[in-house]
DNA sequence: GTGAAAGCGCTAACAC
DNA sequence: GTGTTAGCGCTTTCAC
């Protein structure tokens, strides 16, 4: 293979006999071209196959027309549909998408992951990794004296945009749901307490019910196994218990499965309901009831709040307050919450 | 808020009263520079907050540390782990990532991708969007004269590297592995037939049956929806079926949802094998009998043979051989096709 | 309408 | 060791 160089716009002026600024007024559709000049230039350039060099634009322009994502694990459904919104609408945009996954093993990636998108001079930065711990106390300290703007995503931080369905309501909805259908002592499987949405859903969980104990509660990791471990052990701890509300559909997948392998009856002997709305969950036996939380949407209007703060900024306006956007979250009832 | 500027290494280098290269060779960890001149620049550049501007970098190395990666709907398992396991890679080898989703309703959209790929000057790019009916032609036409080096994922381009799991191998260990269980009617739900991997299972289907008829399939769209679907219709054309072997992990869950609502009995009735191996399978009910494909990985040593072509490209070495690695699926078995 | 000159932020090549 | 000069590929004044 040889290897190729790539056309510079020096080398299509040379080749249409005309100066290097004509081209770039072709290039850039200006309309101060004489009709057969531009034809010209436009041959030459399509015959040389010629495409503008994005990085040098970006250089002179002070606009990548790039934006930085940083998300988690895709395996979670919640950053995976996140990001699928997010491409979604910065591709109608124009933008191109800078993308980074940090992982929880690696404490300060997070980091290393948005100094890397400010080197890249990206023009603005969508932020959807999880608050886990204190994993972003730092962020909080930089935020201010940061070059970009800077969109979250299922993160309340303490004064900048935001896109947050609350789950805290999810909790609620879920527990409120098993009640109304007659279920009345109602365990949780939480994901790990570390993670602020697992602590926000057990808060509206307990928010409805008017006391609750430990042994109510199981811990789990967001996946099924731990839910088939949950619901063991729920169960053994709490043999009351006629119902399970599952802070994802994963869990809830591991509750089924334990139910099945123990001899429970779903929704008859027992009440499952999960979170998430993932698309396999309608299909499990019984079909799952669940929450939807429209990721991909809130997503994609956070990307649109993104791109006003851009535009925004470019012309030197005033920047926008900081809106803090609350969507609902929706229950979803199927069989495995309604007892015919 | 203030709109900041960001510091460039011009301030940097007066502030420190150096000159710019001086400061140039700090942050490039030069070796010929004074001791305490590198402690001073560096004293600078943590006070006012310099990062070196990565696009200015690019356009004079030549080099944007940057690599393209061009996939599907990530709500299909396939990309989804494909994706994650080229950022891990590409984050190890020090590459930012741009990410382009194309997806089936827009024709060209991965023309337009690649275009725009080329224009931010990534150094490589991993390709991993499905075969759909003819939608790589225009590629293969333009691959040779590419200016930089493409890696192939899940998919066979005529001469370039790429890394596959044949998807005709998994149809064969999917079907032989059922009629080893003692099953004898195989019925099949392929994914939309202008898939190529769709068809390829199919193919594998058939190398193990010596003759298979047209009412022994079903065509599905991925969807659980549509395993659901064909399942029933496959019993109606097909009535002595004992087995079905679905393309995906989906449209196995349909399938299995389907038996229960039929009162057939997974696997004593009917045997069933999914592909994939998505994490919940485990967790179906019976636990999913399915072919495990490895994306994460192949993805990972495709990011290793891109980086190994870039590196090769810039030292002006000739080019590798474009190579094609196959790599084998992996049945693994679960109750829904071992009957006792 | 078109071109010449300057410069975005940085690095490479060469002086000193 | 350090500074000077040139220039990556492009756009932006400002002449003509």
């Amino acid at each position: 293979m040889v290897v190729k160089k790539s056309v510079t716009i020096r080398e299509v002026a040379q080749e249409a006999g005309v100066s290097i600024q004509t081209v770039s007024r072709v290039i850039n559709n200006r309309p101060d071209v004489a009709p057969e000049t531009r034809r010209l230039v436009q041959t030459i350039i399509e015959r040389l196959g010629y495409q503008p060099n994005a990085i040098a634009r970006s250089l002179i322009r002070r606009r990548s027309h790039t934006l930085g994502v940083v998300t988690t694990e895709l395996d979670h459904y919640g950053p995976m549909r996140g990001l699928t919104g997010i491409e979604q609408e910065a591709n109608n945009l124009g933008y191109s998408l800078i993308l980074s996954l940090v992982h929880r093993r690696e404490p300060d990636h997070g980091e290393h992951a948005l100094n890397n998108l400010l080197a890249q001079q990206v023009d603005g930065i969508i932020w959807a990794v999880p608050e886990i711990g204190n994993n972003h106390a730092w962020l909080w300290d930089k935020l201010p004296h940061l070059s970009v703007p800077v969109v979250f995503v299922g993160v309340s931080p303490h004064d900048a945009p935001s896109m947050v369905t609350p789950s805290r309501v999810s909790g609620r909805l879920a527990t409120e749901h098993l009640l109304a259908q007659g279920y009345q002592h109602i365990g949780l499987i939480t994901g790990p307490l570390s993670w602020k949405a697992a602590r926000q859903r057990q808060l509206g969980w307990q928010d409805i019910l008017s006391k609750t104990t430990p042994n109510q509660t199981f811990e789990g990791d967001w996946s099924a196994a731990s839910g088939e471990r949950g619901l063991r052990q729920l169960l053994a701890q709490y043999p009351e218990m006629d119902a399970v509300y599952a802070s994802n559909d994963q869990m809830a997948l591991g509750v089924l499965n334990a139910a099945h392998q123990l001899g429970l009856r779903v929704p008859e002997d027992l009440g499952v309901v999960g979170t998430d709305n993932i698309p396999e969950s309608a299909f499990f036996w019984p079909p799952l009831t669940t929450i939807r939380h429209q990721i991909a949407q809130n997503s994609k209007i956070a990307v649109r709040q993104l791109n006003c703060m851009i535009e925004n900024k470019q012309q030197n306006q005033d920047a926008i307050q900081p809106e803090q956007v609350h969507f609902e979250p929706e229950l979803i009832i199927r069989k495995s919450s309604v007892p015919s």
